[in-house]
DNA sequence: CTGTTAGCGCGTTCAC
DNA sequence: GTGAACGCGCTAACAG
């Protein structure tokens, strides 16, 4: 044989065994070209049946599957979407809301064939990190919850300044550019609620409040006392220092020793009213007809609690999905609105 | 001009305006060539001291990010974790454990450098979007949490089948080939408790037990039982429909309209027992004077009872290290193995 | 309707 | 020590 040249011809390799089966793999068994396949692929159009079909045997008898990474690098889109947390996950997983929230989220998404990230932000290494996280292109879009931390300003410019589609879950506290955001509007139910205490004849009532640094912790109480100034006096409001039961128990007790003249109390969440409802158990006081308790959130433990509570329901799964549904707009190129999700009193035994 | 040649010559597009700064933009800033920029990048030696300090200036001034789609096509690994929930999201957030698992697992890896991707499969539909998930190369590895759920067995043989590290929380229930897991092993616990209980003097102790189908609720009550043969009548065996407060208040008060004559109850979980406590706290029994009761997981809720509780530990946060620890292994192409961490009496006032 | 070809941005041998 | 060139697996624009 005229073998002269000597350069090491491109070996053909077939395929190194540990390979994954590839587009061309699949375009070879075919007898197609890769370009038809990666349209059957994507669905295009512009592909006679039988091509279709004898690509879509290719690919079950190769056991074809896409790679994740070569595709996001052709096209720029990764499928995937961050949820950012603001606090550290013990915080979150406190309060149930978040479970649904969560959950909503990924269920919606999902759908739209997106997954999720968790990331926590909960300092600043773990913010830079994040921010690293996200111009890497990592993901698609970013949903932040932030429970009223300091220092995610920072965070939200970062954001800002890469092109990615970000939203936050409740009102972002910065000054100059905020992020669009979707949050419950606290204020009507808290009114509905205030009008509700009146109209039961209350005289006064005592407050636990709690995050008084948040927007959410903040309206709750001040939409209620606006609604019915004479209601409560200002020394009547008592902050737990987390919306927990066993804060809300706490909180009640104190409320007992130095404030026996209350005949309700309004708690800024179902777990810190469910708290106060143990409290008044211990200390023998018949809900409602002695002291009278609501809540807010309308939690799962909103109907555990004996009697059941009266509270204000906030939607967390309608906070949800208006949340993937901006975000969606966002991935379209589209421009994100902020939106505000009303609350509404919800009668039940306990007020 | 002789332009003979009509063919379009490649456009030299120095840069489309709204594409980000790729390595090769660097390497001209920096005066050097690709190759040695991503040397440095990647801290690579044999790049002189003089050349990695232009590079990163270079860097620096550019604002370049590493594209994460990039480096996981050419390097095939993507720096994610998939957590995969065999049960709805709602059903893990009742357990306070779950956060904690979260939490320390999103920390170990953050440390690692890996970003957590939340996943449910609690359907079949979702198994199935699990698996390809997983087989596109979203992935380098995979923590399975299943709670005991059916129809997962499916979801782990196509684990196995594909090539990436999977290791699941808990005893997987799978008869041919099971997965590496990390589990607590319930039992020296639950044998401390019941040799306490017998020590304590008590003669007839309720068992208030949830979730007799998975591995964790059956073996805690198992080892109870048969560490104290002639402590727990058969009858004096309950099941709560859950792991929650609401359930253990339900279970107690059924308990006390039927069996009277016991002095001592051992819950399941100390959600269970809280409420196995309230439900005492009505019928204005004393705990544990009337009637002891004891928890299992020492939550944090067995700090916030009154009286505190006696219970066992399991330390869901060494699992979730220890996960994270197999899941290495794994990644790094070493076998993985099942680990099992023990389990603890704690006693405070509760029993 | 289908094949060809040029990237997507980075890692990585090889020569030099 | 450093540069050149190819490969990772897929999409998309264009030619036919």
């Amino acid at each position: 044989m005229a073998d002269g040249d000597a350069k090491p011809l491109s070996k053909p390799r077939r395929r190194r065994p540990g390979r994954a089966v590839t587009i061309e793999d699949v375009a070879r068994v075919a007898g197609v070209s890769k370009g038809t396949v990666s349209r059957v692929l994507n669905g295009h159009d512009w592909v006679s049946p039988k091509t279709r079909q004898a690509v879509a045997e290719a690919m079950a008898s190769t056991g074809f599957v896409a790679n994740a990474s070569a595709r996001s690098l052709a096209t720029s889109r990764t499928g995937n979407i961050a949820f950012v947390l603001g606090a550290p996950p013990v915080r979150l997983f406190e309060d149930p809301n978040y479970a649904v929230l969560l959950q909503v989220i990924t269920e919606e998404l999902a759908q739209l064939d997106y997954a999720l990230m968790l990331l926590t932000a909960s300092t600043r290494e773990e913010q830079a990190r994040v921010a690293k996280f996200v111009r890497e292109g990592h993901v698609d879009g970013v949903i932040l919850v932030l429970v009223g931390e300091a220092g995610t300003d920072e965070l939200i410019s970062l954001l800002r300044s890469s092109r990615i589609p970000a939203i936050a879950c409740g009102h972002p506290f910065v000054g100059d550019d905020p992020l669009p955001f979707v949050a419950a509007d606290d204020t009507p139910g808290a009114r509905q609620l205030a009008r509700h205490f009146l109209a039961r004849g209350y005289r006064s009532t005592a407050v636990i409040a709690s995050h008084l640094e948040t927007s959410g912790g903040k309206s709750r109480v001040a939409a209620f006392t606006g609604e019915a100034p004479g209601l409560v006096r200002d020394d009547l409001i008592i902050e737990a220092h987390e919306y927990s039961r066993a804060a809300g128990q706490h909180a009640m007790r104190t409320l007992l020793e130095t404030r026996p003249d209350i005949d309700s109390v309004f708690a800024a969440s179902d777990l810190l009213a469910a708290g106060a409802i143990d409290a008044l158990h211990e200390a023998r006081i018949v809900v409602p007809r002695q002291i009278a308790v609501a809540g807010f959130d309308d939690s799962a433990i909103a109907q555990q609690t004996d009697p059941q509570l009266t509270t204000v329901r906030q939607s967390v799964a309608d906070v949800a999905r208006q949340l993937v549904a901006q975000l969606r707009i966002g991935l379209d190129a589209g421009v994100m609105a902020s939106v505000t999700v009303p609350t509404q009193l919800v009668v039940r035994e306990s007020a």
